[in-house]
DNA sequence: GTCTATAGATCGATAGAC
DNA sequence: GTCTATCGATCTATAGAC
């Protein structure tokens, strides 16, 4: 496996991890591969050793979190009832969040990954899941409910982004952010199946 | 005022819209201003003859908003009692983002304005706000509150740009996040000052 | 007020030495 | 695995003709 003497770190894990910092901070289109090699103290070249392409860069920066999101629409489907399955949905996005903010942070807020991730996106099963949910309809309690839960989700970014709120530390942010979402959407703390 | 005939629409206002749907769609760093004078049928340096840089563009995109912000604090301060003024902020800033929807997308979503709109945004007033809504303390209650304003001010971004709860219409879609930002805040339909 | 032309910088990406 | 050097494209911005 000739894992030699390695003086500094330039490895594809650093790459990635530098990049996902930078592509948080000034977005995917901001953030030049000329830029992620000067933080690393390495030359261009050696991060395109590592990613053929800019995209193929973030798709890697984005990865964990995009197989999160397919895991999580599994384990939503196993569950029996709409109350539990939204409050499934919800605790799991949550903890989705919390655990890769950063990733959480360029999905949802790049205007560049839709051009690159849409296939992927579209693949993660979304559809199946407003199904599950039964949030196909159009009836008013129906689209009320669609209206909450896509404010949530978009506005887990907030805290999510806040100096002030990230100093609560993951675990209470955690809770207060599944405690807004069950107002929102006007779950019960125990939910029963229907 | 020598208002002679205009062939097409290359006016400063003009630039304005093109602009403001471009950014919109791909973000500020993903629209150049070769795509803006594509878009309007005219050249690069026909809007370079409006205005003087790129940065001067996003700030004349984002002027209407940050005026309606600046308005909105003014209205919100005007109020007597907590509630009442958590309930004036919440129907305020989701009038705003209705009707202003494109450039509220640029400016909660895009990574690249904090750059150019940090001064801008400092003089908002919403520090003066914030302590004025009682929400600068760190007691466990306080910072749910903060928790849930964020969570809101950020999420109205999800219902804006999904086609389907557009779909709505602009009155029914105020109502639907009025409603959703009253229960995240546990606020009551008529409120009562403290 | 709009144009062509171009300067100067930076971008993504590649070639080839070590 | 990292480097220097470079290509071609694109970007912001300016100069000057009409």
């Amino acid at each position: 496996m000739a894992a030699g003497t390695r003086p500094r770190g330039a490895g594809r894990v650093q790459v990635l991890e530098t990049a996902r910092r930078l592509f948080t901070l000034h977005g995917v289109e901001g953030t030049s591969l000329q830029a992620i090699a000067d933080l690393m103290g390495v030359s261009k070249a050696a991060v395109y050793y590592h990613f053929k392409t800019k995209d193929d860069l973030v798709r890697g920066v984005l990865e964990p979190i995009i197989a999160g999101i397919a895991e999580l629409a599994r384990v939503i489907g196993a569950q029996r009832g709409r109350n539990a399955r939204l409050d499934a949905m919800l605790i799991g996005i949550v903890d989705l969040a919390v655990a890769h903010n950063d990733e959480f942070q360029v999905v949802m807020g790049d205007p560049y990954i839709g051009s690159v991730l849409q296939a992927e996106v579209d693949a993660l099963g979304f559809a199946e899941l407003a199904e599950s949910l039964a949030l196909t309809g159009t009836d008013p309690a129906t689209m009320a409910t669609r209206v909450a839960l896509s404010v949530f989700v978009t506005g887990l970014r907030g805290p999510l982004t806040d100096p002030e709120l990230l100093a609560l530390g993951d675990a209470a942010l955690r809770e207060h952010l599944i405690e807004s979402g069950r107002r929102l959407l006007g779950i019960r703390r125990r939910p029963h199946a229907l």
